[in-house]
DNA sequence: TTGTAAGCGTTATCAT
DNA sequence: ATGATAACGCTTACAA
């Protein structure tokens, strides 16, 4: 009761500052909504007496009001790869940037969605949500999302209907695998390679079964013959088993193609530490993401480059398109893919 | 209009299902608080409508008028190391089967906390606020938090003093160290080692000032001569460096505890690939951490474990012990440290 | 430019 | 066990 003034523990709320600054608490809501109108003095008043009072909008009873949460959802699978962590790192920078905050979530790590997941999330409602998991579909996502239109990963392939427009509303980043992998596989050719095998990620994920599909595809355009699968799961200890199989088990290879940097590791390691192979004379790798750690020395991974930061942009860039126009037809972005020559080719 | 059984597009609310069930909104949200008293069959009734309509409780609105958001700030550097990745993972993964969710903030790499990101963060107004981030006085963070009471982290070392429990109250997880640098330093000492060299993480950062702390007393104690230091960063580049010019214009060592597995990586791979020196038969190398990729073979690295399962049991331990009890006094948990033995000394 | 009134979707309090 | 009422802190009409 002695705390009328708004000092003390508790949070200040907009009254006591109007209160403290003789305005109406309207005057507080309008000085930190910088689009609406207020004399600039009043505005710079209130603000210095929000910052004595250590004063901020509650953002929940903002959102109750305008609908706007100003979360993004986030979810991921259950053991983050490297790769998703990097996405979620930049992502959340570049959010908060915009004045968005991250609201991450954890799902199965087979890549299913768990619809009481999505009922979870979406209680917080989120004004978007980012899925890096697969096999959900648009309808089952649109079932759980209001406001919020889910933004899907395409890969697109030559040969293959564009994704049905017709379905709920949804935005749609365009992965371009071909001239990332042309390179690469132009490369290995350069060097020498016939049989050349492919360690898989998650067999029915979307990323795996895209860049199998078109490491075919190119592979047959170039005259090689199709590639030994070896089955992984994204992860370093399947390829590591993968590569081990492959040669002890299977006929070995030229030259592997891994799903994912990770896995390149696991194989470089198999190559190198289990089976005495040297990479690049004897079997040359390339992999698929170049994280951060492909550069490092005792992997220094030849790779395809999916350029984070630029998917990121992407992505922000679709998220906040979406928000200032909620009714806009689906909404598209583009990614190329480039090789990236380092060490386990040549 | 037509919309008032409450399908179609756009949110069901509380009272489209208890028009529907032919009830009062109150017992709606009785049925999703399950502490409250409501008839069983009309729960099952109430809960069975809100599926169909696709309902949930709206968070917001309810952290508006309990005082709980259910979100717990998580604030980690710019660009985050392996370890904290996965910690957040794993805290993520946790906090959400208690109902939570991770908000998660990014502040500046260096380790200093931003005054900026405090107030946003506030605004979303999180019951709790973990921060991987050091260097924040409990005073700074408390301005900034009404509600939240802010967990730290501690390593107790002899004869320092136990921090002020007069300051504003926060929690604590306190790390032993001991234990594990101890195992480190014998092995070391039992494998013949005489020079043993320090590559630190950022400087002034708790963590690494801690490690460097108490591997300095154990080696004082084991009779020892003080570690050569070689300043690093946490990052695997700034160790690489560090470990090269510590060859080429220090005196070199005979074994280098890093001050994290990344760091140790940097380490491994300038003194393999860049100083042609072999490990552990050259140079012995031990890290800080023990993150997933420590077990990988082109590393295989033997390194103090600070258990992260552990740690995040500990931390949600606090979380909800805190918010079932608001008042309560500082709370403790405290954890251990332990050598896992690979293949870089010996 | 400013203030007044209404309401966002929930839960706490007090009834019955 | 259930219902009516008020309140949470804010913003968006609308009015002055």
């Amino acid at each position: 009761m002695s705390d009328a003034g708004g000092m003390g523990r508790g949070r200040a709320t907009a009254e006591m500052v109007a209160q403290r600054a003789n305005v109406s608490r309207i005057s507080v809501s309008r000085a930190f909504n910088s689009h609406t109108s207020l004399k600039p003095e009043k505005r710079a008043l209130i603000l210095r007496i929000a910052e004595e009072l250590n004063y901020t909008p509650d953002r929940a009873a903002r959102a109750l009001v305008s609908g706007r949460s100003h979360l993004i959802g986030v979810i991921v699978p259950d053991v983050c790869s490297h790769w998703e962590s990097q996405e979620v790192d930049a992502l959340t920078t570049a959010l908060q940037n915009e004045g968005f905050a991250t609201l991450l979530f954890k799902t199965r790590t087979d890549y299913s969605m768990d619809e009481k997941l999505l009922a979870y999330m979406r209680g917080f409602n989120p004004d978007s949500v980012i899925a890096f998991v697969e096999n959900v579909k648009p309808t089952t996502l649109a079932q759980f999302l209001d406001r919020a239109v889910p933004i899907y990963v395409h890969y697109p392939h030559p040969g293959e209907p564009e994704p049905a427009e017709t379905g709920p509303l949804h935005d749609r980043l365009n992965v371009l695998q071909r001239p990332g992998i042309e390179q690469a596989v132009a490369l290995l050719q350069g060097y020498g390679a016939k049989r050349i095998a492919y360690v898989s990620g998650v067999e029915r994920s979307q990323a795996n079964t895209a860049r199998e599909h078109m490491l075919r595809t190119v592979m047959a355009e170039r005259g090689l013959a199709p590639p030994t699968i070896a089955v992984g799961d994204f992860s370093y200890d399947a390829a590591y088993a993968a590569t081990i199989d492959l040669f002890r088990v299977g006929d070995g290879a030229d030259a592997i193609f891994a799903a994912n940097d990770v896995g390149a590791f696991g194989v470089l390691d198999a190559l190198r530490h289990e089976l005495g192979l040297r990479v690049p004379e004897d079997v040359q790798v390339v992999g698929f993401d170049d994280i951060a750690q492909s550069h490092w020395k005792s992997y220094n991974l030849t790779t395809v480059k999916f350029d984070l930061e630029e998917r990121v942009r992407a992505l922000v860039r679709l998220i906040l398109r979406r928000l200032k126009t909620p009714d806009a037809p689906a909404l598209h972005e583009t990614l190329q893919t480039r090789l990236v020559v380092r060490g386990t080719v040549g």
